[in-house]
DNA sequence: GCAAAGACTGGAAGCGCTCACAGTTTTCGT
DNA sequence: ACGAAAACTGTGAGCGCTTCCAGTCTTTGC
């Protein structure tokens, strides 16, 4: 239908059909302040006519700024990819900017070398500002991105940098806690833990909130994990080769819970008569688990909301801020 | 460090630094043809200097390229975004193209408005091509594209328009054909079917793989379902009602054999002693399943770089190709 | 009725880059 | 040593848009 491949068509054309000048047109394409309804109706009728559709390079470059913004994925085990809840991260930030016309660029960092790239990435003024993700503290790069001056927000507290950047985090430690406090009500006495990895804000959060309620404990009731399905089958062997009368255990994952839902029914012991399990994430596999694990619900689709209002006020030329969001708990069967 | 936001050095700036002219700092920066050494060591010692980056927007106004690629996620029930897969498939295509340079802007279209949006978007020239995922058929928006002339791969076999546009699928049919002959060599007889939604070609596809082997079966062993969990738990008790004798059942996603493996477990027949579950995509949901789920896996991985593969050289300015990848059977304890 | 304040408009100067072109220098075959 | 070819370089004309500026034309307050 629409034949070779034509010129496209530029705001001067508009402005030839609708017999205006080319910064009328412009203004009318921005806001249409100072420009009369005729000359309006006209711009109108000739941008349908040609079918112009504005060149966003040419406006970017005199405007100096692109209307996106880049979602840095920092990671370099690319685990977060595996994790449903970067899936709504993503998309409610993606949702969120897209009702603000800003488009989202998605840039992964997960080596060093890619590190140098987003950083020259970020700073060529192609992005107006960057949410970052990344979970292990101490990334290089929140420091190249301060020093650009480029606005950030991160997700989950940047560890070190609290006061450089702004951030949303759900609240872990209260969360673990709730948790906690759930499993002591419901009668449990030997509670143990599977912690998280000590090199994230959500693996020391989770752990701090489970010391909160039950203070220093015997130390064979806390076993280490690292966030992965595998890491809760170790974990809970060692658990309950080192305490073997652990009534609860408080496992800082859902994923890493499934792995130790298998080595208990290995162990032959029923969850949650013998032993309850408790997550953290409500991810996807919670409830899909036998039983279906009781966990921690993260309000992922609030915190994307939230990082999307924090770097529009950023963009605005507003001030750093946090927000740390508070969490659910989700009972189901298994504690 | 940095001090007081300075502008940018530009390119005069640099070549100003350099004592060469602008057209040799661009040619330096673009391959380095026709440059000589000393001019090429001195434009790089003043790139260092200045910290200059290139303008990506003035760049693209000039050249008519954005190096950039639209990922266009058409799903009106975001439902994609919950499937793990479809990360596998994100982050498989990013890599794929930031080894070419080029950047991912994703882009939602699940509503109809959203559809104008995107397509305003990809013709605009923000981007030189796009990436298209979406399961259902018929969407208006492939037929936009081609008409834009844009250079577009599919995901998936884009049902109507397998020969306007390049696409890359996994070859569901012929794996659903695997699997149920893996149930027949395994001796079930009674092998019903729970299927996916008929509007999507994976939906299908699959049934129709079933059938390649079955041929036509008693219409009680194949009800519908629709991908989702619940779905899967309300078609195994229709199954077990109209056909209750059922030895295997074929379900054409992970997660709605997830379902049905509930409603099996709730009707006291074990799982694979009584009837056996077949499931479809190995997603993350297969093995954390009790039993683990046999099922099929699909190469997202080869997808992906196949997609971008396929779509680079459409920016070559080669014709368009379709491309069809093998699926692997995966024996676990369900089958 | 008049000046001042606005609303509207066209023109022109960029935004920072690429690329064709013309001019200069070097290389090299003979 | 000479001409042709190749390598190198600077210049200038865009790419398509925004925005400031200086005008013209209406309002409006008094």
């Amino acid at each position: 239908m629409t034949g070779a491949r034509r010129r496209r068509p530029t705001m001067d054309d508009v402005a030839d059909v609708a017999g205006v000048s080319r910064g009328t047109v412009s203004r009318a394409l921005n806001g249409g302040h100072h420009v009369s309804g005729p000359a309006r109706a006209a711009i109108d009728r000739a941008v349908r006519r040609t079918g112009y559709v504005i060149n966003p390079h040419a406006r970017s470059l005199a405007t100096r700024r692109s209307m996106s913004v880049a979602f840095i994925l920092s990671e370099p085990q690319d685990r977060l990819f595996e994790d449903p809840n970067f899936n709504i991260l993503l998309h409610g930030c993606t949702q969120a900017l897209a009702a603000n016309d800003i488009t989202v660029l998605l840039t992964l960092a997960g080596t060093p070398a890619d590190r140098a790239r987003v950083s020259r990435f970020v700073t060529s003024g192609h992005v107006d500002g960057a949410l970052l993700v990344s979970t292990h503290t101490g990334s290089p790069l929140v420091d190249e991105l301060v020093d650009q001056q480029v606005p950030v927000v991160a997700c989950g507290r940047p560890a070190g940098h609290e006061h450089r950047i702004s951030y949303v985090a759900s609240d872990d430690r209260a969360g673990a806690r709730q948790m906690v406090e759930h499993l002591v009500r419901r009668g449990y006495r030997r509670i143990g833990m599977i912690t998280g990895p000590a090199d994230t804000p959500g693996g020391v959060d989770r752990l701090a909130g489970y010391r909160d309620v039950l203070g220093e404990v015997d130390p064979r009731l806390v076993v280490a994990g690292d966030y992965t399905q595998a890491s809760g089958v170790a974990a809970m062997e060692r658990l309950l080769a080192g305490a073997p009368d652990v009534d609860a255990v408080f496992v800082a994952s859902d994923l890493t819970a499934a792995g130790a839902l298998a080595a208990l029914r290995r162990a032959g012991r029923r969850v949650p008569e013998d032993v309850a399990v408790a997550g953290f994430d409500d991810s996807r596999i919670a409830a899909a688990c036998d039983p279906p694990l009781t966990t921690i619900r993260q309000p992922w689709a609030r915190i994307s909301t939230e990082m999307v209002r924090l770097l529009l006020r950023l963009l605005d030329g507003e001030e750093n801020a946090a927000m740390i969001l508070p969490t659910e708990l989700v009972v189901r069967e298994s504690a």
